[in-house]
DNA sequence: AATAATGATTATGATAGATAATCATATTTG
DNA sequence: CAAATATGATTATCTATCATAATCATTATT
């Protein structure tokens, strides 16, 4: 860097106008994941709203219709969540009759947890309606992209599961 | 789908043994978007953590380096965070002396953030243990993949800054 | 039978993140 | 130029997310 440059960049930022460099963001991993993650699930969040879901209730829901009889501990585990917060998550489907809890026969400290029709109906309108914003958001990316996206990123978190 | 298979999903998660189908997991990007972010942000704040650092934290400083005279609310802008948040960051910043406040000779409002010698000395420190943090946390990843995965998640939120 | 472990729950706490209100300074406009 | 408006920083506050500790019922272990 040159002597003159050197004086640029110690006083350049005070310029409103300036333009600012962010290493960090063309350079870490992490930082990238954050804004892309962010992208998509806003995405996510403006169609769930409406239909009354979160990402991550119509997540445990999905799990419940793909599942029936899974335990809330279950659900935990899958979703890396600690059992206290799914309690909220299944009261909340219960009391909007998305899905009903009954004892285990097998075991009755737990609960089977059982997606009613309008729970299943609702998650598959859901999922639907999810997966189409998703595909806006990344308008920019092409089918095979999506698909290389997914594998890349199915293979960071597969080093940790 | 059979009736066979039909009955065996019925009950099948009951079994605590039974694997749980994820379909949302396998197909939508957001979930994994979040999953990768929380492994490699894990990483990053576990050797930042030991320097008293935050990631919001040493993003911001490595801002004020790279930008001397930066206003918090351009920091703001960038980090695509709220102006009251940031200004808890800089107070911290401030206390531990990494980093000067001086009102602005332009616009007496604004404050220009100069990292100091120290301030420069911990960016440096801890950007190059992120970025080996990172580097572990992928290690599933060929070099080559990393620089794709890298410009997938900029074209996504290219979209939309 | 007594002890330990597990599952669900409640209460609670920590942290990130956003909003509203306030004050100083700059800018715009009548 | 004076009044009104906008901007930047700050404080106080509120919400959501996420985690921990303690409790109770049931099951497994010794």
């Amino acid at each position: 860097m040159t002597a003159s440059n050197e004086l640029r960049a110690t006083q350049g930022a005070e310029d409103p106008a300036a333009t600012i460099t962010d290493s960090m963001a063309a350079e870490l991993v992490g930082y990238n994941l954050k804004r892309s993650y962010l992208v998509v699930r806003n995405a996510a969040q403006e169609v769930l709203e409406p239909m009354g879901l979160k990402v991550v209730s119509m997540t445990a829901l999905s799990l419940i219709v793909d599942n029936p009889g899974i335990a809330p501990s279950q659900i935990a585990d899958t979703l890396q969540m600690e059992r206290p917060n799914i309690v909220v998550i299944i009261d909340e489907l219960e009391t909007r009759q998305l899905i009903s809890r009954a004892r285990s026969k097998l075991d009755r400290r737990r609960f089977a947890l059982t997606a009613t029709v309008r729970g299943r109906r609702l998650r598959d309108q859901a999922s639907a309606s999810v997966a189409k914003a998703e595909y806006a958001a990344l308008g920019e990316l092409s089918d095979t992209e999506i698909a290389q996206l997914l594998d890349l990123l199915r293979r960071i978190r597969g080093a940790r599961d």
